[in-house]
DNA sequence: ACTTACTTGTTCGCCGACACGCAAGTTAGC
DNA sequence: GCTAACTTGCGTGTCGGCGAACAAGTAAGT
């Protein structure tokens, strides 16, 4: 091992605990996920997650941040409107085959944040963002015309996000059973067809 | 308390403490039940679990085999085909509003088995079970010219589970963001549109 | 009386957290 | 440059709490 800066180390460090971490959490679950293991799993020994992170509250709360971040690229770059929501329905099922360890946390920390006091608020609120997301594309793509009058967006947004994690879980938990890729092209056909205007 | 038999007093019992666990895993999720949790909760001292069930392993799974049954009463009379994956979704979120305690820690059991080596294959299995009914009713339908030629039997049958199972979940966990019968009937109309022959 | 439901006392293993010691990296004085 | 003093990353010993399981006792039903 060459000689490395204190940042390096700490960062390779942090990331490698952090990667362990979620590879532990899909495997068995957040409970389940000792200090020790996550230690052990990074290459460390079982005190490294309490020297770097203090307490296993903030090694979670750090995991959830880390998390966080999307797996659908360049979507910003698009427009407001029904052509948003249909790329966002395509290019999430597209993009869960290829996801890493982080978001495949995210999937199963999600699951598990339905029973659980602590984790429960940070990704209801989560999931509100991003029903509102989709509100606001369908109210713009009606107000463009693009999008028939009588869909009531909030209907509309909480069955896509409904769609979009459940077959992503179904997928992380079975992958053999499904394609993806394919089911989310014929989401955003359906989609297309059932919300664009005549 | 007046004088009951013994077969009674341990079915009162097991009924108790079956929805003290169900309630404690609506709440808290399964990892943090405690079996003197339950006891108390259900009005009896610590050791009542270990006493009746020997194990928490029995418990959950007494508990997993007790919230099995499904919530939606009758459907088993509507013949095969695309009317039953129809009245399937609109009684499924018709329901979700009344449901007890047994059936909520059905939902919950289920997103915590995604990352669960116990409880995972239990609730995979029950869930290819689940879209194989769909698939069974679709190709009924498809053969007896209801439904359309280019749908793909199991891409809909991922997709209307995770739908079912995704609103249940919402609708759970903030009963206030949603009217879950009227989503029904919106999700009924809206693959009657996409799956009926024309 | 005897069995069965239930409670209470206890043990044992596991895990998170803290404390202390060592090693690797950094900085200052020469 | 070189090295000594300091800082920071990291390992190990240990403690305290919690929770499941067993054992032994008490009360309720037969």
């Amino acid at each position: 091992m060459e000689r490395r800066t204190q940042q390096e180390r700490r960062e390779t460090t942090e990331r490698a605990l952090l990667t362990a971490t979620a590879d532990l959490v899909v495997e068995s679950g957040l409970a389940s996920v000792t200090l020790a293991e996550v230690g052990r799993r990074a290459g460390y020994s079982r005190g490294i997650v309490t020297h770097h992170f203090g307490s296993k509250q903030a090694l979670v709360e750090a995991l959830v941040t880390a998390s966080q971040a999307g797996f659908v690229p360049g979507l910003g770059e698009i427009e407001p409107g029904l052509d948003r929501v249909l790329a966002l329905v395509e290019r999430y099922l597209g993009a869960v085959s290829g996801i890493g360890s982080l978001n495949r946390a995210f999937l199963v920390l999600w699951a598990e944040s339905v029973a659980s006091p602590d984790l429960g608020p940070v990704f209801r609120e989560r999931d509100a963002l991003f029903r509102a997301d989709i509100v606001a594309d369908l109210d713009a793509g009606r107000d463009a015309g693009q999008v028939r009058d009588d869909v009531d967006p909030a209907v509309v947004a909480a069955i896509v996000v409904a769609e979009l994690r459940g077959l992503a879980l179904q997928y992380l938990v079975a992958p053999d059973s499904m394609d993806p890729a394919a089911v989310g092209r014929a989401l955003r056909d359906h989609w297309r067809v059932a919300l664009a205007a005549p």
